[in-house]
DNA sequence: GGTTTTTATTGACTTGGATCAATTGAACTT
DNA sequence: AAGTTCAATTGATCCAAGTCAATAAAAACC
């Protein structure tokens, strides 16, 4: 049993609690936030279908994206620290997902110390995992990087119970450019490169991973 | 007060606890390394003099650099997640650093509660602070990563009281260029760049903000 | 104090990926 | 279904920063 489900049983109901004051159910559209960067820390949320991608809005572009979450993921953590979200989470298609209002568990008489146990463990594989990336950035080429994240898409979607060989990528080209530090254009070319090199079948935003030997030699360069 | 005094409190002297339990003082010579990656977490670490870097250790070379660590911060928080030291820390120069055994907490009989909030805030700025990393690494140009880099030294030493405008760079080139995804030589050239452009004087390793307004405007483009 | 080793500087050359620009293709709208 | 908007592809060109190589300067060592 991950930190995920340990966080999420804090609310479930039959608990104890009222239901609906620590667990409530929200639908996204396409687009929309659902919190957005300095909004007052409330809640943290679990994706239940649908992915979201969080970022950081820089001035007048669409921003630096920081991530990308989809089903049975968390979202929100981070906000934990300074009582107020670091970043901006948006839905990259119609979602939903499972809010946990952490502002109203001191009403709920529960014991404290299990739940942050598990705060701490995620918190801390989000660092280990940021600073896996910061150094995939700085020393891996733009194929490489390109065909690592397509890969570590598979393997995500995979644990969660789904195909890891044939998904949708429900985030634009911009999007897993500005994630990955490249242009949009050079994901574009990339991906039609690992196409006719035989890696994947790609249209469009659907992808087939038709060799993954292949596809983990390009990643490891 | 801020959370690394509140998680320093926990293992004061005199607070019922017998000493040398829970907190330890320890020197470590230039060099040698405080803890290393998928070594079993014990404790984490508060430097009180000197200096430090994490690294992640890739095989062959020297390993990626991922921060560096000054008097009066904390070293090995995020080991707490997995059990495991997710990386390696190592002394820059003879150092010495106070060591808080978590894993002898629990014969402390203390409370966790307030202990592991802190730990949150901090995990949680780390992820704030990397995540802010990771857009510097992906949007600046060589010059600005350099320039941001000697503010932020000056600024975090600053905030523990030292001399902000002159200190001495106690990691390598390499180690800075390893920190912000550049070349060493590129980062040699860019500091004498610096140093004739009157931004800062550099003699070696000891290094001066001449023009701080100046740096800044480098650091913002 | 001189010798070895490590670290830093500077120069010449090369290249991966950004940028600019033009089409093409998909997805909404009415 | 045609028009409008937004996303993706492809081509041509350019430059920031990497690599290779040669000194030079510090630090570490005997």
């Amino acid at each position: 049993m991950g930190p995920v489900c340990r966080v999420l049983e804090y609310g479930e109901a039959g608990s104890g609690v009222p239901e609906g004051v620590l667990l409530r159910r929200r639908s996204i559209a396409r687009g929309q936030a659902l919190f957005s960067r300095h909004e007052p820390f409330h809640s943290i949320f679990a994706v239940q279908s649908g992915s979201l991608k969080t970022l950081l809005p820089n001035g007048g572009g669409h921003g630096q994206v920081i991530g990308f979450q989809f089903a049975g993921e968390l979202v929100g953590i981070e906000g934990m620290a300074e009582q107020t979200y670091p970043h901006t989470a948006r839905a990259l298609e119609n979602s939903s997902v499972c809010e946990l209002r952490l502002d109203r568990l001191p009403e709920s008489g529960k014991p404290l110390e299990a739940l942050q146990r598990s705060i701490i463990e995620m918190l801390g594989s989000t660092v280990a995992f940021n600073q896996e990336l910061i150094t995939t950035l700085i020393h891996q080429s733009a194929d490489q990087r390109i065909a690592g994240f397509i890969l570590g898409l598979s393997r995500r979607l995979q644990r969660r119970g789904m195909d890891g060989d044939f998904f949708v990528l429900s985030m634009s080209r911009s999007d897993i450019a500005s994630y990955l530090g490249l242009a949009s254009e050079t994901v574009s070319r990339i991906l039609t490169r690992l196409g006719r090199s035989g890696c994947i079948k790609l249209r469009h935003r659907r992808v087939r991973i038709s060799d993954r030997a292949a596809l983990e030699r390009t990643a490891d360069g």
